[in-house]
DNA sequence: ATCCGCCTCCGCCGGACGGGGGAGGGCGGC
DNA sequence: GCCGCCCTCCCCCGTCCGGCGGAGGCGGAT
C-alpha cells in the first residue's frame, strides 16, 4: 500500500509564506515530495517542464501569467502533463469555472485544512478524478448561463409584452392567445406589434427567434 | 492525526456481491466502519434516516427509487444530512450532472481502484469539496448541452426540408428562402408543408420552435 | 419495367397576420 | 390639474401563409 516512490509536487505561488505552509504540510507525509517551488506563472511553467512533477498546487494569482493561462500553456505543450490543482481564496471565484475549462484537475480554496490538501493531492495524483468544492453545484445547477448580455429590448417590453411574447413563443396564435389572457383579439394584435417594433423585428417569427436567442424563456 | 470515531458508512446497492467487495475495501481501513447496507433506494432513505452515518455510497440504478431521487430525498429531509457520493459504472453516463443537481458530494466509478475509493470517502468526510471524473469537464466545457434525445422527425426530414427549416428559422419568409434557394416560391411552400406535416406542427413560427428545442440548429 | 421517393412547379382560396391610424380609461409623477 | 405611460379595443387593407389538389421529371430500388 505504501508506494515506492513518492508523489513529486510543485508549488507555485506568488506569496512565499503560503509557500512555505505548502512545503511544511506536504513534507510532513513520507509518500509527498516537494521538488520545486515557483514565484510566477510564467516560472511555473518552465519549472515544470524541468522538473516534471506529478502534481502542480497552483495559484490563480500571479504576476505576469496567471494560474490558469500557466495551467493550459502546461497542459498544452507537454506530452504526459502533471495534474494540475488550482488554488484560491475565494469560493465564489469565477475561476472556478475557468479552471475547469483549462483543464484543471482540481480546485481547492486556502482555507482548506492541512489534511484535506494531503489527500486532495494524493487522489489526484493517481486517479482520474476532479476535485471541485461546492461551487460548482451552483455553476452546474445554474445551467452556468453565461449570459452573453440580454439585449437592450428586454428592459423596454412592457409587462403584459412580455406575457404576449411567451406565448407566441409557445407557438399560439394572436386568438388564442386572446383567450388565455381574457381579452379582446385587438388588444393582443396591438401588444404584438409593440413587441414586434420594440425587437426590431418584422413578424412574429422573428421574435420568437430573438426571445430564444435573448434567453428570455423562462426554463429554456 | 488518528481520529477518536471512525467514519460512518453506509451502501446501498441492488447487488449483494458489489456490496460485499466495497465493504471489504472499507473494513480494511480502521478509520472506516460499515455501519449498514441497502438494496434499494427506498431502504437507502430509511437506513440513512436510522443509522446518520457520515457517507453513503449510493448506486445509481437501483429497484424501486433510484440513486439521484434517493439522494435527493436524504438531503431534503434530514436535518445534518450525510455526504453522498454517487457510485455509477459508466465515465459518459448522464446521472453525472443528475448527481450535481441532486446535491450529490461526489461521484466514483465502479472501476475506480481501492485507493481511490478510500481516499474519496475520507475527502467527501470532511471537507466541502465535491468529487467528480473527469466527465464534468466535458459537461462543463460543452455547457452541458443535455440533448434530450433528438425528436423522431429530424431523421424523417429530406435534405431540401432541411434546408427550408434552417432559413425559417432564420427568420426568411417564402419569397426570401426561394430566391436564397434558387427556386420557385411554389417549390419553397412545398418543403414548408412538408416540413409541418413532418414536425406536427400548423405554421411556420411553430416550426421554428420544434427546431430550435430539438437542438436542430447548427451551431445554436 | 415499374414503383416510389424526392424535387420542382401550378392555381385557388380562406384565414391569419401586420401596418396604419385612432380612441377611451386608469394610474402615477411633476 | 395635466402629462405620459400602459392597457384596452376599434376599423380598414394589403400581404403572407397554409391547406387543397394536381402534375411532370428524375433517380434508385426491386
Amino acid at each position: 500500500m505504501t508506494r515506492p516512490t513518492p508523489i513529486r509536487v510543485v508549488l507555485a505561488d506568488d506569496e512565499r509564506m503560503v509557500r512555505t505552509a505548502l512545503r511544511a504540510i506536504l513534507s510532513a507525509e513520507p509518500d509527498l515530495e516537494v521538488v520545486g517551488e515557483a514565484a510566477t506563472g510564467a516560472e511555473a511553467v518552465s519549472v515544470v517542464r524541468d522538473l516534471r512533477p506529478d502534481v502542480v498546487l497552483m495559484d490563480v494569482r500571479m504576476p505576469e501569467v496567471d494560474g490558469i493561462r500557466a495551467t493550459e500553456r502546461i497542459l498544452a505543450t507537454l506530452d504526459e502533463p502533471p495534474r494540475i490543482v488550482v488554488v484560491t481564496t475565494f469560493e465564489n471565484d469565477s475561476y472556478v469555472y475557468d479552471a475547469l475549462r483549462a483543464g484543471a484537475a482540481g480546485f481547492l480554496l486556502k482555507r482548506a485544512d492541512a489534511d484535506a490538501l494531503v489527500q486532495a493531492v494524493r487522489l489526484v495524483a493517481r486517479s482520474d478524478s476532479l476535485l471541485f468544492p461546492a461551487a460548482v453545484r451552483t455553476l452546474a445547477t445554474e445551467h452556468a448561463r453565461a449570459r452573453p448580455a440580454p439585449p437592450a429590448w428586454v428592459a423596454k417590453l412592457t409587462g403584459r409584452e412580455r406575457e404576449v411574447l411567451q406565448q407566441m413563443a409557445q407557438g399560439l396564435t394572436n386568438a388564442e392567445i386572446a383567450r388565455r389572457m381574457e381579452v379582446g383579439p385587438a388588444t393582443v394584435k396591438s401588444h404584438v406589434a409593440a413587441v414586434l417594433a420594440k425587437t426590431g423585428t418584422r413578424d412574429r417569427t422573428q421574435a420568437v427567434i430573438a426571445a430564444y436567442e435573448a434567453g428570455f424563456l423562462n426554463g429554456g
